[in-house]
DNA sequence: GGTAGACCTGGACGC
DNA sequence: GCGTCCAGGTCTACC
């Protein structure tokens, strides 16, 4: 017997409008459908992987309900329900919200504030890693690929995204022929060595205590991070007070705020543009070129992953 | 502290 | 079908 799980949510939260809120809602193992309007995706839990399909009856503030293709034991239930709060960030203080559409009034109305993110900060970590200097569409393939060669499979048969434990136990050359990460092979392994051996502690990235700039520098210093990925890294884990400024940021400062000048220049411009915006600007950032994709592709929640989920690339829009 | 060049892959393009 | 070029952030060597 299938276990179904209700889920309370804060009294503002709309399952289409805040799952379909980043990229990485895109990416394998998560599965958005556009005609049923729900989120499936396949989580590692202490009894094994189980796929979990998430819906909402359409109404804003109403309980999710997650169906899974298994049954689950209370440490599975447990388990899921964690790992859920933290992909749809239910548990992001509504103070926080509402401070950010005080600051900037725009998202107000539409609601905008939560980003989609991983259930665990490894899956961001490597993420991130796969989404720099490719395209859109090689990261989608790279996530796909990781997912089909190492990820545990629920009993409908689709992969979870692979544990630091499985990949760490991997050669380099293995992950470059199977899943065509290039030479971010090593990078990855390493990175999860480093999380199996509590060398990176996700409590203490979590920790709300533990101070922005330390995050940043510890993130620095990791194999494959750089100031791009560790400002990404930062607004995943909720503090959105550094801008990822990349070759999209450069595309958004020239078509969108009209400015000109060399690459660096309208970066240095961006990064300027948004300082009133402090803590928040990030969000601010964001949303404002996640409604310039969705000018020119329609609703994020209409999107379908094979065809417009995967075509993104900052100089082709 | 700033910068040039290498690192890989997939897609576009020309032949 | 093949070769060439390009997009894309990080890392290292060098000034």
């Amino acid at each position: 017997m299938p276990a179904t799980l209700t889920i309370p949510v804060p009294r503002d939260y709309l399952l289409l409008r805040d799952a379909c809120s980043y990229g990485y809602f895109l990416l394998e193992p998560t599965f958005w459908d556009p005609r049923l309007r729900t989120l499936r995706r396949v989580m590692s839990l202490p009894g094994g992987a189980a796929s979990l399909t998430i819906r909402q009856d359409g109404r804003k503030g109403s309980p999710l309900q997650a169906v899974a293709d298994r049954r689950l034991s209370k440490a599975d239930e447990r388990e899921a329900l964690r790992q859920i709060s933290r992909m749809l960030r239910l548990d992001e203080d509504h103070l926080h919200v509402r401070e950010f559409h005080r600051l900037d009034a725009r998202w107000k109305r539409s609601g905008r504030a939560r980003l989609f993110r991983s259930p665990t900060l490894f899956e961001d970590v490597i993420k991130t890693v796969t989404s720099c200097n490719v395209t859109w569409p090689s990261t989608v393939s790279m996530n796909r690929r990781l997912c089909e060669a190492f990820g545990e499979k629920s009993p409908s048969g689709r992969p979870a995204f692979p544990t630091p434990q499985i990949l760490a136990r991997q050669r380099a050359n293995t992950l470059r022929a199977r899943c065509g990460v290039g030479y971010r092979d090593a990078r990855i392994v390493e990175l999860a060595r480093m999380f199996v051996r509590e060398e990176l502690d996700p409590a203490w990235f979590e920790d709300p205590l533990t101070p922005d700039e330390a995050i940043r520098e510890r993130l620095i210093e990791l194999p494959g991070i750089g100031p791009y990925a560790a400002a990404n890294i930062l607004q995943l884990l909720g503090r959105y007070g550094h801008l990822p400024l990349d070759t999209e940021s450069v595309r958004h400062g020239k078509s969108v705020l009209g400015f000109r000048g060399s690459s660096r220049a309208v970066m240095n411009r961006v990064q300027k543009h948004f300082e009133p915006f402090g803590r928040h600007k990030f969000r601010s950032y964001w949303f404002e070129m996640w409604c310039f994709y969705e000018s020119k592709r329609g609703q994020a929640h209409t999107w379908d992953r094979e065809t417009t989920g995967s075509s993104f690339t900052a100089s082709k829009l």
